[in-house]
DNA sequence: CAAATAGTGTCTCTAAGACAATATCAC
DNA sequence: GTGATATTGTCTTAGAGACACTATTTG
C-alpha cells in the first residue's frame, strides 16, 4: 500500500503544463496643485503610476508596473514588492482586482495577471516621479461614461496623452468587467485592469473605506471630502459630508493654519 | 536592430519557474425539508459540495471541487468546468473570493489557487446528491462567530462531520482573511478558503445580488426571504422584507396553491 | 472689510424597523 | 372554525440631502 510520502516522492509537478502568474499594480495618488487666488484651497486630481516599456512585447506602450511571482511570495507580497521596487515607498493599502486570463493577452506566451490596486498618501512619493527609471510616470486620470455602457479612460502626464474606449460587458455582482474598444498606447489588456481597477477604487470610496490612505495620518476634513470628490468625480456638501464621517475620526488639538481663511482643525482616522 | 518578431520568436517562457494554477469552488445550494405539520413552509438549511479525496495528499479528507487550470480556458471557464464536470449542471453565478498563495499550502508543491462561489437553484442538482462518484456529498453548514474575532465552522453530512476553528486575521476592505486554529478533515486550506466563501457570500445575500440564484424562474416572496434568512443566518419582518425587495421583482399571474394556507403570488426577478 | 473656507443647526424627505390588521387557504 | 402564511397599512425613528447661518483667518 503506498503512503502519503510514497506518493508524493513520486509526484512530479512538472508534468502538466503550467501558465506563468504577475501581479500587476494600479498605483493611484492624489496631486494638489495650488490655484492662482492665495485664498482658495488647493486643487486636486487622481493620478495613477504608469511606466514605459523600454523593450518588446509593446516597445514604448505604457504599462502597469508588475511583475512575475516568485516561488517564495505570496501573490500580494508580489504586488507589494514590485510596486515598492518602483516607488522606493510602501503602499499603505492593496485591494484585490480580479484575475485576467483571457488566451492571447500576452504575446510572449501563457501569462496570467492577478491585478490590485495601490494607494499612496500625497508626499511619500512625490519626489520620485520621474527621477529614477526616467520611465515611470504619474499620470492625471479621467474616467467618464459616455452613453450607455461606453467609458472612455484618458490618462495624461504633460504632453503624452494615453487612453482608451471601454465598453461595460458585465456588472454581476458589483464587479465591472471591460472590453477596450480602442486602445491608444496602453501595453497589453491593461485598459482594461485600469478601468476594473477605478470601478474598484470609487466603490471602496463611496462608503469611506479607502480615502484616508490617501492621506497623511493627521488631516482636515476639507482635505478628506476633496479626496472622495476627486476620486468619485461628485461633490458633495460640506455640512453633509461632516456628518456622515464623524463616526470614522477623532479630533486632535491640532489646527491647519496659515491659508487665507478660518483655520481647520485636523483630525485623525479612528481605528 | 531587433523587431518586436525577432524578440517573441527568441523569447522562450519555460526559462521561468512557473506554478501550477488550480481553480476551487464553493458551490453552495439551499435545502428545503418538510416539516411535521403540514401547514408549515420548509424548513431550510444552507449546505455545499465537497468532495471526498481518493489519492494522496490529503486521503479521506474532504475538500472542495477543484483542477488545474488549462491553456485554452480562462480561470472562470476552469471554475465553471470543474463544477459542471462534478455536478452535471451549469452554476448560475460564479463570484471570486480570492487568490491562496501560501507557502506550503499544497504539499504537492508550487500550487496557487484562485477561489469562487457558485450557487444552484434548488432542485437542479437535487437527483444528484451523491450518486454519480459517491464521494460527492452536500454538507450542511454552519458558520458561526463566537468570541471576538472567533468563528466556528461546521459541515455535516449525516453522520459524517466535519469542520474547523477559524480566527479572522484581518478584514481590510469588506474582504476578510481567516487563520486556521483547528482543522477536523478539510483537505489543505480549504477550511480558510470556505470561511471567506461564506463571508462573500453573505455580503451579497445582503443587497439581494446572489438570493435570487438559489431559486427557480418563478418564486413566492416568502421562499426568497426564507433564502436571505438561511445564508445571513438572522430573521426579518415579511413586511419589511417585501418593501425592499420589491424594486427587485416583478409579479406574475401565478400563485403557488396547495400549502395548508393562502396561496402565494409567484415572482420573477426583475432584470 | 472682502473673500474664502470652517463649522453648526435645522428642515424635509426617504428608508428601515416594529407592529397591527386583514385575507385566504387546507384540514 | 382553526392555524398557518400572505399581504397591506401605519407609526416611529434614523439618516441623507439641501440650505441657512455663524466663525475665523489673510491680504
Amino acid at each position: 500500500m503506498q503512503s502519503e510520502k510514497d506518493f508524493l516522492q513520486q509526484y512530479n509537478i512538472s508534468d502538466y503544463e503550467r501558465p506563468s502568474l504577475t501581479a500587476d499594480v494600479a498605483s493611484f495618488m492624489i496631486r494638489s496643485q495650488q490655484l492662482d487666488n492665495y485664498r482658495q484651497n488647493a486643487g486636486s486630481r487622481l493620478s495613477l503610476l504608469l511606466i514605459r516599456r523600454g523593450g518588446y512585447p509593446f516597445k514604448d506602450y505604457w504599462a502597469l508596473p508588475g511583475g512575475f511571482l516568485q516561488p517564495d511570495e505570496t501573490i500580494e507580497q508580489c504586488a507589494a514588492r514590485e510596486i515598492t521596487e518602483e516607488t522606493n515607498v510602501a503602499p499603505v493599502s492593496l485591494m484585490p482586482v480580479g484575475i485576467f486570463s483571457e488566451q492571447g493577452r500576452d504575446p510572449r506566451g501563457w501569462i496570467i495577471s492577478a491585478a490590485y490596486v495601490s494607494v499612496f498618501p500625497e508626499g511619500d512619493v512625490r519626489q520620485q516621479a520621474g527621477d529614477d527609471a526616467a520611465d515611470a510616470r504619474w499620470f492625471d486620470v479621467r474616467f467618464q461614461q459616455t452613453s450607455g455602457k461606453d467609458y472612455v479612460l484618458t490618462l495624461s502626464c504633460g504632453e503624452i496623452s494615453v487612453g482608451a474606449v471601454l465598453e461595460e460587458e458585465k456588472k454581476d455582482f458589483g464587479i465591472a468587467s471591460f472590453r477596450i474598444k480602442e486602445n491608444r498606447s496602453i501595453a497589453f489588456d491593461h485598459a482594461k485592469i485600469i478601468a476594473a481597477a477605478l470601478t474598484v477604487l470609487r466603490r471602496r470610496a463611496k462608503n469611506f473605506e479607502v480615502i484616508f490612505d490617501f492621506l497623511p495620518p493627521k488631516f482636515t476634513l476639507s482635505q478628506l471630502q476633496r479626496v472622495q470628490e476627486t476620486i468619485m468625480d461628485i461633490s458633495v456638501l460640506p455640512a453633509n459630508f461632516r456628518r456622515k464621517i464623524s463616526d470614522y475620526v477623532i479630533e486632535t488639538d491640532e489646527y491647519d493654519r496659515g491659508a487665507g481663511h478660518r483655520p481647520a482643525r485636523l483630525y485623525q482616522r479612528r481605528p
